[in-house]
DNA sequence: TAGTGGTCTAGACCACTCA
DNA sequence: GAGTGGTCTAGACCACTAC
């Protein structure tokens, strides 16, 4: 199967600029020179260009061209919250996952308003800690709707859930909603992280919809203060 | 001057769905009815579809069409921080601007950090209190590159700094990042904010590019704990 | 099978930048 | 004036959905 060609140009040049092949500054060849090359339209190229311009590779200007941005500063991932596991990586200690609990039941109040489904409708549950350089500095708690979600594990919850979703599940994720606030800690908060002294604990709630516009996830992931971080990046746009 | 025909179908569309006329779940004509009811070519309806679509207003589904998506629970702007002006139209209480500084000085050790400039390099220093319902709940400290911003005053900052720098001076803003983490609140941050007993608070620190990809303003907004908001949609990308 | 969106083509004209 | 990106056209074939 042949990819796409757009896609192609996209990661060839992500690629490259990621590499350091391709330095802050750079100017990339003209658009009909990278049609040219690649044997394809202009047109193509331009969806490969707009696509690393909208996350944030490249820049372009009318009458000059494209050009590399200095990303160097731009902690990846260039949007989003720090990964779990970027975090690791970032910090450099060594990170893992405790799995505190995965059930199925029903749905109850809370998960239930925020899933949008009756609250006696099945839901798995599954909590999370994460562990960071000896501190467990974020709880996450995902709630699936368990008729779309047939079966987790502890194996699965321990892994990434999300390839699991995608790969295992063929469930099509189409967007996702973020909510970010900081409210007061709970008994459990304490319980289940290293909070120190703190009173307070960001959360993120996280709302996840498929192609169908089924929500069919919440996650609350909860993060103590002085360990969050998240970037934002955007572009500009004209009206 | 004429508008471009896909924003002016991306306008057309995108009011429709605000105003309620084009109700959750519904769909959309296809692409080749746009296409001939708005004379012009399918590729160009769906470079409109497709701006509808990245801001969260459709969802598209290969074979079947395009729907309106539930925004309802989508609290505008569908990405962002919830901005001051709506902060004080959400609750509903009266709101203002507060303006503590105004001035023209040499950058110092951190705004010339934070801007990638000399330390005796000339800036515009802005500090603002933002009141909502009679209490100081965010402080924005601004500061801009004076060879780029040449001239600022107390009346600019008490409006919008921004309609001024692309209105007045014509900057072309390309790009923006945002770092969003907590902090220990500051001796400064208590005189200048209702802060009550809160030990700490968010920092959203915003790096603002130009299209020639300077970096012209740093501003760093700080908010109390309990008042933070922001929200964050976003497609899902296949690779 | 008919209708839909996803990709792609091979042109065209325009506005802008720079020498 | 040569080169660049921005917009637009009028087709084409494909993969997917629904009936």
């Amino acid at each position: 199967m042949r990819e796409n060609i757009y896609l192609q140009i996209y990661n060839d040049y992500s690629s490259r600029i990621h590499s350091g092949q391709l330095p802050p500054g750079a100017k990339l060849p003209s658009e009909s020179e990278l049609a040219e090359s690649y044997g394809t339209s202009r047109e193509t190229v331009r969806k490969a260009l707009n696509l690393l311009f909208r996350e944030g590779y490249i820049h372009k200007i009318k009458g000059r061209g494209s050009f590399v941005l200095d990303m160097t500063r731009m902690d990846f991932p260039v949007t989003g919250l720090i990964s779990f596991k970027e975090m690791g990586d970032t910090l450099g200690g060594p990170s893992r996952t405790l799995v505190e609990e995965t059930v199925q039941e029903p749905a109850g109040s809370m998960p239930a308003r925020q899933l949008q489904i009756p609250e006696d409708a099945l839901i798995w549950k599954v909590t999370r800690a994460r562990e960071i350089e000896g501190e467990r500095i974020i709880l996450d708690k995902d709630y699936f709707r368990a008729d779309i979600v047939p079966f987790l594990s502890r194996d699965i919850a321990a892994g990434s859930i999300y390839e699991y979703l995608e790969g295992e599940l063929g469930l099509k994720i189409s967007y996702a909603k973020k909510l970010i606030s900081v409210e007061p800690s709970t008994e459990e908060d304490h319980r289940l992280l290293d909070l120190k002294k703190y009173t307070h604990i960001v959360v993120v709630r996280n709302y996840v919809y498929l192609e169908n516009t089924v929500l069919f996830q919440y996650t609350e992931s909860r993060h103590r203060l002085d360990k969050f971080q998240f970037v934002d990046f955007a572009r500009r746009v004209r009206r």
